[in-house]
DNA sequence: GACAAAAACGACCGGTCGTACTATTTTAGC
DNA sequence: GCTAAAATAGTACGACCGGTCGTTTTTGTC
């Protein structure tokens, strides 16, 4: 059964990752969350060890509904050339989808020069994401709707790009053609890459 | 003449500037920023209004410093496609040249949902940089480097893109290639360019 | 409904934050 | 070398930081 503890933490955590990709994973403060949970600090607190266990935890709750909402989804979706389209736009629906934008991009450029555990969390759940983009992307070439000396991590890395672009000019320039560049920016990395 | 004070001020922003790139803008204590630089608290202080105005002027400082560094050389280069590879990879250069990596990208993932003086002039500096792009990709269309129906916003957004990646990968993921994918995704884009 | 366990609370710790005010030292022009 | 101004240091402040502790309230089980 679920116990209302762990009820609770779910919630701190859902507000914690929304709140992080605000203020970033170490502007985050206790008190703020506690605040905004509407719980005691002391009371909060008692769910995590310290603040590095509440970070290592919300990346991990990040992971677990990026996976849920976005990979997940397109595994039913058709193999090849769909599933990597899938993919992307799923992406970009989850970067639009929440206040602060995409939790992984924000705490990446924060941590990239701050060693630790979370920063290893991170890398870790970056890398992965990267390799199922690499994958999805070896089907395609297998299906026959990509050309077979594609490399699959360029074109990941190429696939990152557009989407990073897109956070940028979409949360910092708010341009309202960044959906636009994005999707021009991909259907031209995919029509060379047939 | 060139007093004690300004002297001591370009050392103080030279050094936050290094600083913020790792801790960020809001992360940057004045207490960690006058140890740094060897200073009481009070006496750096007293050369700004406030924080905020601290982190104004590090953004015209890292402004300063990549105009310098990074565009004002490539105006003496060959016009054309030639300026628009030197720009990459002066570009390329100015994030491998400093702890911390591009001070601009660092600042535009953290404050792109924490309106204010900062985000606006940080904002700025991107845009102008973005025009700036443009602007070099528009040469090169007039001297038919690039072919006249090219969207050189595009050409900007698609290039800023694979700067984005060539920073995470290099900075987060530790990837020993990321130079490469970097410029195998930018020959890509010129060589659909022309 | 008693009762132990789980959960939430309020008060408090030492420390650091940005910032204000005053005092001292250093600089630059005569 | 004197002197006014500029630069730096010292001290203090209220607020908030992450974190601890003992107490009170809520929960689930019999």
């Amino acid at each position: 059964m679920v116990t209302k503890g762990e009820e609770t933490r779910e919630r701190i955590l859902d507000r914690a990752m929304a709140l992080a990709a605000v203020v970033g994973l170490e502007g985050l403060s206790i008190g703020d969350l506690a605040r905004e949970t509407g719980m005691s600090k002391s009371g909060l607190f008692a769910h995590f060890e310290s603040k590095e266990d509440l970070q290592l935890r919300i990346i991990e709750t990040a992971r677990e509904r990026f996976i849920r909402d976005v990979f997940a989804p397109t595994l039913r979706a058709s193999r090849g050339e769909g599933r990597v389209r899938a993919l992307f736009e799923r992406w970009l629906s989850w970067e639009r989808g929440r206040v602060g934008g995409c939790p992984f991009v924000e705490a990446s450029y924060e941590l990239d020069d701050r060693p630790g555990p979370v920063r290893d969390a991170l890398a870790a759940a970056q890398g992965e994401w990267v390799n199922a983009l690499a994958k999805a992307v070896e089907i395609a070439i297998d299906e026959g709707h990509f050309r077979g000396d594609l490399d699959p991590r360029q074109f990941a890395y190429d696939m990152y790009g557009i989407f990073l672009a897109y956070h940028l000019y979409h949360r910092l320039l708010d341009d309202e053609e960044a959906a636009d560049r994005a999707r021009a920016a991909f259907d031209r990395l995919v029509s060379t890459s047939r």
